[in-house]
DNA sequence: AGATACATGTAACATGTTACATGATTTA
DNA sequence: TAAATCATGTAACATGTTACATGTATCT
């Protein structure tokens, strides 16, 4: 129930609606947990069902803002603590590595180089963001800095591993 | 549709049951895009009555081999070679991070801790897994080497990481 | 003879995606 | 006033997980 447990945790920074939350996807949370409008609207009402979160105010265009309780922030606090993550993340572009066999080697390149390329948009994409970030020394920041540092990482990953292994069909 | 394409690929390199590409999943393919028994033999059914595979031959107790069709090798390139992987892929691992500012340092430092652990276990892993393999000079060793190589890079990758991003916590 | 591995299939449920449907407010 | 953005909700469908249900062959 990841989706629920990133709602929460969104909503334990500040109250928001559910326009909020799926624009907080879109930018901070895109590469960790993706989640659709549909799945965001579906979900808060589950949330406000089991006393998880409120409805704390309401605003023009039937907007509803959204707070955690505190049953919500201890939810939030044993998800963290008391359970692991256990689902495999599946890579798609990783699974295709497997067949590649099945094309010819040109075409094999073709395909790792522009995992490469696509790697190294990903990177510049987050560096553009970390320049646009106003970095302050607060908690938020020090754990948003060190997500965004995972993916620089990544990326950086990825498109040497590309190359090297563009590198290795002969 | 992945879990079609994974299916089709481990078929292109020989015919299998739906048992035998079970186990071809927890082995092989269980980083890249782990799968359940009960979606394996569902599929096949489905791949069969599309005539991308046909039953081949019939065993005992029931073992039904499934051999890939020219159609379904030509889908396998097509999706290959004009398709592109689409899914971000998730991670719950990294999504927690976002949120650790609601625990205490410690205990969010306990946490990026145990992912270092787990990672250089799964390196340690895939290394065993190296050492046992036949790396013949054949196009399955190479890709298969290759998406190994992927894995190695990755846990280093997540084992440095999280060592570095413990180290942020002040 | 009993345990383990081989072997398949389905039903119920959970999660995720795409498309449809509607309307209010702000901005150019 | 037209377009863009804000704002929510649901229905249909696709994908993935867990549990149930059954039986055969091999190995110790």
């Amino acid at each position: 129930m990841s989706l629920r447990h990133a709602l929460l945790g969104l909503l334990s920074e500040r109250p928001a609606s559910g326009y909020d939350l799926l624009k907080l996807f879109e930018t901070s949370l895109a590469n960790a947990w993706p989640a659709t409008q549909s799945q965001i609207y579906t979900e808060l009402t589950k949330l406000a069902a089991t006393g998880l979160v409120t409805v704390s105010a309401e605003g023009p265009r039937g907007r509803k803002e959204y707070t955690l309780t505190p049953e919500g922030l201890a939810e939030l606090r044993h998800w963290l603590t008391e359970t692991k993550p256990q689902r495999n993340s599946r890579s798609e572009t990783l699974l295709r590595v497997f067949f590649l066999g099945v094309l010819t080697p040109d075409q094999a390149r073709d395909y790792l180089t522009e995992i490469a390329e696509r790697a190294d948009k990903g990177y510049q994409g987050l560096r553009l963001l970390e320049e646009s970030v106003d970095w302050t020394d607060d908690e938020l920041s020090v754990y948003g800095r060190i997500a965004l540092e995972y993916g620089l990482r990544f990326h950086t990953m990825h498109r040497e591993w590309a190359e090297w292994a563009s590198d290795q069909i002969s």
